[in-house]
DNA sequence: AATATCACTGACATCGTTGTCAGGGAGTTT
DNA sequence: AAACTCCCTGACAACGATGTCAGTGATATT
């Protein structure tokens, strides 16, 4: 007869394997072999040699958690990330970033996603905080991040990305979000534009307002009126979008070009410039790449972030902190970049 | 004077309260506040608002990571998922379909990427364990994961995604690759080709055989003779799959249609098409969905895995399984979906 | 009035590991 | 030969929390 056991199938749960276990097959003290296990100094290598083959024998897999309730330092050697939603290729990118960085510590990262919503994000950053992570980048949503302050000063290192924090004072890194859209705007009006839409995203986001910001001050330096150009804001998915776009086209006085201040508005944007079939008279450009642009006719040109540097850059503070730097925070602004492929060169037609 | 630390600004780093300090600022035992803490029964209301106060003053965060060594079931609310790559979009979105259902019970999610490194697979499966994850959905690379027979038995689920396990009995959530490709096949086969071609990502990739069997048996069903049918294999990239393609279409004899096995050979033949102007002469179909495929001219017909699906259906196993769900393990197959665009319905040209 | 019941509270051991410290034995020095 | 190193090793307390259990009063029962 076998072991019966309720158990999953090839044989009964053998519990896990404690050190002491490891200590007992191997006719040593726990300490000797904790001392194996971390690769200590001083220990016999016939003890070695000893303790690693009864550990083998048992699977054995030290308690990370457990250990570091006792170790001197307390790191858990695990990081969270909160960004917008790690279904978002923006925040993949990043994501990737910072866990090589991470990985090439043997640092393990949490990530969540907090879709906008204030709740979530609290939320999060609590269950991190109870899993006692070294560290914390995040993207926020909240009003105000001051309900971190006591978890800074008690020496958590925490970076923002994408968003500054507000209401407390810590690291970020960001993109440039009003240069890229004074750059896209120039890039526009030096292709002899004077009528340019915007279109953004919802307004309660900062991003969204910087981009904002940087349109109308770039057309107020070229001295152009900002009065009757057209702004429409609070468009955060495709099908306002596209609805918005058309209701321009329709429009007596129709723009010349649009700037499109988001990845998403992009899209609905090209649809309704299809629809219309003016994808050839009225130029676009975006803010945020977008995948297999070049291969689109035209080719779409687009204000790119760089989310892989955000990462690294934001991974590379964070280890920093944790390593005692201690430096006054600093802002890190990521450059954008212009890429030309056609939507944005199209001139002005009458 | 305020006191002065080597802190972060803002003051003296307060060291991060215990439960033994929060009991002795409210004047209880720790027992009591641990009580309060975890809304146990059985607590005078005076009580719990003296010990919340105390708690809240101090801004004390239970330890998950204490508990969960003496509490009973020994669960850290924790999953560790193992991915490809978190930056790939087909990741990305299955990984948030596992945060959704893990966080609606308060499990964090560690997620990192393998990148085809056997090596890397057993190093962050090592991690994982190491922190006592109360499960694991993964992919592997390794060409065997009878090293997880132990934690297997000592009854930490396992769920497989997109590649079924070998060397150990485990859960697994796939896609129909063969019979997704079999639909490709089918359906250019419908429209008239019997010249058509295979492109196909590394050989020793378990899914990528799979699509390629699904090709051929579905010709061999149509009584198309595979002797002379083109197949290409081991394209890991765009620049190989683009390079292959030109080969086949500056052949004598060139294929009228093409059936690119994955993503990243799809863009590569679409490429490759437009340099030679035939984008619609000879058809493509794909594999995995493209974003913006429909925007394209030709729009791209794919074979469209659902990522999200099968996310969902891996996160439910596991949940199950860790709710003493003694079922025997089973391969769940995720349907995959034909999608035409117009790449797939052009017809054989002479 | 004596006893049983119940809600409430805290002392204590314990989870799996590491820091501290003391002790044993081999080799070196005087 | 005594004293001193130095290398190895393990007993023990401690990390921050929870399970167990015993004890206190107040209320209900006989």
């Amino acid at each position: 007869m076998t072991t019966m056991s309720a158990g999953s199938p090839g044989g009964a749960p053998r519990a896990r394997p404690t050190m002491r276990q490891v200590a007992a097959l191997a006719g040593v003290g726990t300490k000797t072999v904790s001392r194996v296990i971390n690769g200590e100094p001083n220990v016999s290598s016939a003890m070695i040699a000893k303790v690693k083959q009864a550990a083998d024998s048992l699977d054995y897999q030290p308690d990370l958690h457990a250990g570091n309730l006792r170790r001197a330092d307390g790191r858990t050697k695990t990081l969270g990330l909160l960004v917008g939603s790690v279904a978002n290729p923006f925040y993949g990118t990043l994501h990737r970033a910072v866990e090589e960085a991470a990985s090439a510590r043997g640092i393990a990262v949490f990530a969540s996603s907090l879709d906008d919503d204030p709740d979530r994000e609290q939320g999060l950053v609590s269950a991190f905080l109870q899993r006692r992570v070294d560290g914390l980048i995040l993207t926020t949503v909240t009003k105000s991040q001051a309900y971190l302050a006591p978890e800074l000063r008690r020496g958590t290192p925490l970076v923002f990305i994408d968003r500054e924090p507000a209401g407390i004072e810590a690291d970020a890194v960001v993109s440039d979000n009003a240069a890229g859209s004074a750059l896209a705007t120039r890039h526009l009006l030096e292709h002899g534009h004077r009528r340019i839409a915007y279109l953004g995203d919802l307004d309660s986001i900062q991003t969204a307002r910087e981009r904002r910001r940087g349109f109308l001050e770039e057309l107020g330096r070229a001295g152009v009126a900002t009065r009757d150009i057209p702004v429409v804001v609070d468009l955060h998915d495709e099908v306002a979008a596209n609805r918005a776009v058309l209701a321009l086209l329709d429009s007596t006085d129709p723009p010349t070009a649009l700037f499109t201040s988001q990845n998403l508005v992009t899209i609905g944007a090209i649809t309704a410039l299809r629809a219309r079939a003016l994808q050839n008279r009225v130029a676009l450009v975006g803010f945020d790449d977008i995948s297999l642009a070049d291969l689109l006719t035209p080719g779409i040109t687009v204000i790119a972030q760089n989310p892989q540097r955000i990462g690294e850059l934001a991974a590379e503070r964070l280890l920093a902190r944790l390593d005692g730097d201690r430096t006054p925070t600093h802002s890190y602004v990521v450059p954008t970049e212009l890429i030309a492929r056609g939507s944005g060169e199209i001139g002005p037609h009458a």
